[in-house]
DNA sequence: GCCAACCTACCAAACAGTAGGTAAGTAAGC
DNA sequence: GCTTACTTACCTACTGTTTGGTAGGTTGGC
């Protein structure tokens, strides 16, 4: 039933992926998480490949909409196999797990998530534009949010919601090339140490005999 | 040399603001900023306005990138002065200062930064995207920072790295409206409370007998 | 000889930007 | 109080370019 897959063999019907296709779904990727579905024309990718944007047309017939969903959807499933690899790999720490999440980032070419939902989700469909957030949602968000929910479960946190915590991971993963101007900027490498050092263990410093308890907001209630 | 100054008036030379031109720059910003500079239209402007495209050319000869330029720089001033208030007016602590910034941007229409540094820069000119990086850099992130500098001068907080906390605090403000999806999500405030919370005094459960000291990272260090 | 993977050559719509006009108001001179 | 000169804040009508998309070839490998 199955022979060895290496040739092109399109033998079943299933939705196979083409190298030439695949090719295409890199270089959009490239392009649309860089810059966002609407700065990006089927010129640039196209531009990109060395080939003419009509041609795009033979492998999504559909346009631009279809290649930045189908380019989304790989996307979002590559990194949801990646988060859930990296989490049940990783000693089971709420600091090795976020460790392992951090990794996974750094090694892929990540994105403003925040550009994609904010900007380019309005340009699409609306059933497009549900459809991706829904993958966003699963692929990024629940995997963070169960290392927070098991670190509980654990005792080894304490109760804090974790659709927050994961929500502000994230962010912090998202915004982490913020930090360009700052003269002498650290690795990334040492900012991960901090913040995952802060976020267990907090800012405050401790060594102290302790300053007045109970100021935590300020006036008025 | 000076009359009270409520009619027209235009006696000085200096460059004014006129109501009218304001009010394009009220709508510019709401829809730039919501969906970045790309995909609005200059007639996505003038429709908003109840006006004709070219009519914008009137308050803004040299075109888009001219209203993108001044709207953003409106934008800048307008939050590096609230910050700056809102941080000398709170109470000299990180809580209290952070709470301040926070509440800032709660009454702010914000705006995806991530969005606007990522998606929007590439697309003007390289000078013009250099200047509102700069003023991004001033208006945001020197406030923020100054917080954790000045907490840890008083010895409030151990010494991170401001720039992290600064750009890691920024993330979490800029990406806080992420949770759309969650189905019990907390208000913006209980969210706030336990953001800040978490940052202070961290996420480990201090109440247990502590778990085996110094197991911070996973394996082969 | 067939099919995947391109190509050339178009199109209509939408885009930023230009040119010139106009209605309403203001301020000054007499 | 009426004309003259000028300004503000728009308008209509247009241009050249770029966009996503369509139709119908062409080519090389199996």
């Amino acid at each position: 039933m199955a022979s060895n897959a290496t040739e092109p063999m399109n033998a079943n019907d299933q939705d196979e992926i083409s190298e030439a296709k695949e090719r295409v779904l890199d270089a959009a990727e490239i392009l649309f998480m860089r810059q966002g579905y609407t700065a990006i024309t089927l010129r640039d990718i196209a531009r990109e490949l060395n080939m003419k944007q009509a041609s795009l047309y033979y492998h999504f017939p559909k346009g631009k909409e279809q290649l930045y969903m189908e380019m989304s959807q790989r996307f979002f499933l590559r990194n949801r196999r990646g988060l859930d690899e990296a989490i049940a790999t990783a000693a089971p720490t709420v600091s090795a797990q976020l460790y392992a999440v951090a990794e996974w980032f750094a090694g892929q070419p990540l994105v403003s998530l925040a550009s994609m939902m904010h900007t380019d989700m309005p340009a699409l469909q609306p059933e497009t534009a549900d459809h991706l957030s829904r993958m966003a949602y699963d692929a990024l968000f629940v995997p963070l949010r169960t290392i927070f929910i098991d670190g509980a479960a654990r005792g080894e946190t304490r109760p804090v919601n974790p659709d927050v915590l994961a929500g502000s991971f994230l962010a912090i993963m998202d915004g982490i090339q913020f930090g360009r101007k700052s003269p002498h900027r650290p690795s990334r490498a040492q900012m991960l140490d901090e913040i995952i050092s802060v976020l267990l263990d907090g800012l405050r410093d401790r060594t102290q005999p302790t300053g007045p308890p109970g100021i935590s907001r300020s006036p008025s209630a």
